[in-house]
Order: structure tokens, then C-alpha cells, then sequence
DNA sequence: CTCAAATAGGTCAAAGAAAGACAAAGATAG
DNA sequence: CTATCTTTGTCTTTCTTTGACCTATTTGAG
């Protein structure tokens, strides 16, 4: 069952993809439009658009007030950087999340997602909590460093 | 006898099938169906529905959390063989022969080979010895499922 | 102009929901 | 009898939802 969470995702995606990579949304109207405590639209903005899935988050208080959600394409040369941010440890959701920021601005093929989203999963590394994180960072880098330095070779 | 798990396996069974290959099931639901404890189903999943046969498993908790399985279809039953083979430890040295046998065989792309390659180093699997053989089987067999399973996808 | 009221978003903690991990007890096959 | 498989129960982790309180902006009365 999706939970309320999921269809504010995407509602709010929706009106990212309508204003092509920008919407301007007003919490309360939201909030009002599910029934449901405008902090929860704060909590869908946090978890569904963090900038590790390539989202600027700005927002206004007082009268006329808005929250901007603005959609950043990541080019060739900023995927290293990607790389430094995911840092020595890294939790399945933030992998997770870089992988989708990868594959929507089209630098991994389907295909590849699917197998680095694998090796990156809880369930194959069962290892307890602040080893598991570590292990998936060093696969992580593992992965998109030979990936990247195997380019022009087809699939 | 038909043991209460194998009802449970057969019913999670029928789920998959109406799916096309996937289901979503709600452990709590199940359980409350079998009148049994949910970890029984977790029980069930585990011992039935394994990478070795070609499901992937996936979950979310909280509210509106699911299990996802997934079952991969391989036309080629090497792979499922070589799955099984691979066993639940796995040296690098193994693994890596395994890759380079499909490859061979044209079931892998080169540049998967690569990235996999790279997810089963020793030096992404900073690890002490039994477990390390024991974590790179388990990622071994969720990229393959993933690649399979993602097949007449791109790249 | 000044400042208080109205407006609107931010933060955080607590409660609730649902799955995972694991151990222990029970059943069964060999 | 013993090893393996099943079943249950308890505790943990993760994700969701709400509510109370805080901070920033605008507006308008005096």
C-alpha cells in the first residue's frame, strides 16, 4: 500500500516535471489538498528531493511564502565529485540516491543500475551497522571508478 | 505433510505468478492470513524464495512498508547453475573466473564485466577472511540476479 | 515610521507502523 | 538420537505521521 508519503512524491513531481526542472509549491496548500500536517510535506521534501538525488532546496517564510524545488542536471565532469561527497561510509538510501541522480541524467544505463543498486544492497552485505556502511563505500567508489575508466567500450 | 510454510510458499507463490514475476506483499498481512507469527513469513521468503533460485527481495519498513520479490527468468540455465555453484563462499580468485567464463560465453558486456570485477576485489571488501568470501558470494549472486533480471535493457 | 498581527515555512520530538535479526523451543527425517 | 527444518516470540531498526513550538516576512493601524 503506498503510503501518503509516496503520493506527495509525486504530486510534487509532478509539478517539478510541469515547470521543467522547477516548481514553486506552497507547504500549507499541500498539506491542506492530502489533509495531513504541513510539516509532513516538509518531511516528503527531505526524504524524496535531498541533493544527493540532485535537488536545491529554497524556501521563503511570511506572506507569499514557497518552497522552490529546482532540479540540477549532473554533468560529465562533477561525477567525481559525486564521488569524494559519498564519503567513507554510506548508508543504503544515500547509495541508493546517488545511483538515481546517475541514471536520471542518463551517466548509467539501466542495466548497470541495476547491478551496482544489487551490490549495494542490505541484503547482500549482511554485516553489522558501522562495518556494513563502510563496505558498501569502497564498493561504491569501486564500481563507478571502473565503469567510468572503462567508457567507449559498449555494454 | 505440507508444513504451514509450505501453504505460505505456495500462496507467495500464486502472488508472483498473477504478478508476472512480481509481487508486493505486506508481511503482517500474510501472517494475519496463515495466523502465524510474521516472522514466519520472513522464515518463508528467506528459505524459499533465495538469490540461489532467482528472486530478488526487497523491503521497506514503517508505514506502507512491503516486501517486494521478484523472480528472474534466465533462458540460459548456466547461470542459474553457476549461481548455485558459486556456493556461499566465494575467493576472489573464483569469482573472478566465474566473470570471466560468462563473459566468454557473451552473457556479459564488457564494461559489467568490469564494474562487477570491481565490486568483488578484495580492496572493495576490506574484510577479515571468512566473512569477506562469504559477503562477495552474496553480492556475486544479487548482480547477476539484478543483470538477468534487467535484461533487454540498455547497457 | 513603528510595531504588532497575520502569514507561512522550519525544527524537533514523540508516537505509530511495519519489517529485520536472532534466539530458543518444537517438530521431523535419517 | 541427532541434525536439520519449522515456528514463535522478543527486541531492534527504519520509515511515517502528527503536533507543539520557533523564526522569518509582509502588512496595516496608529
Amino acid at each position: 500500500m503506498a503510503s501518503l508519503a509516496d503520493l506527495i512524491e509525486e504530486y510534487i513531481q509532478s509539478l517539478v516535471e510541469e515547470g521543467e526542472g522547477m516548481a514553486e509549491i506552497q507547504r500549507a496548500l499541500i498539506a491542506a489538498h492530502f489533509r495531513c500536517a504541513p510539516s509532513q510535506v516538509s518531511y516528503v521534501i527531505a526524504s524524496r528531493f535531498p541533493p544527493e538525488r540532485g535537488y536545491i532546496i529554497e524556501s521563503r517564510r511570511g506572506g507569499g511564502g514557497f518552497i522552490r524545488l529546482t532540479r540540477v542536471i549532473l554533468d560529465e565532469g562533477s561525477i567525481r565529485e559525486v564521488m569524494s561527497d559519498a564519503g567513507n561510509y554510506l548508508s543504503q538510501s544515500e547509495a541508493y540516491d546517488y545511483l538515481e541522480r546517475l541514471r536520471e541524467d542518463g551517466h548509467l544505463g539501466d542495466r548497470t543500475f541495476e547491478v551496482m543498486r544489487a551490490a549495494l544492497s542490505r541484503n547482500a552485505l549482511t554485516l553489522v551497522l558501522p562495518d556494513r556502511d563502510l563496505i558498501r563505500a569502497n564498493i561504491f567508489k569501486a564500481m563507478l571508478n571502473a565503469y567510468f575508466s572503462s567508457a567507449d567500450k559498449e555494454e
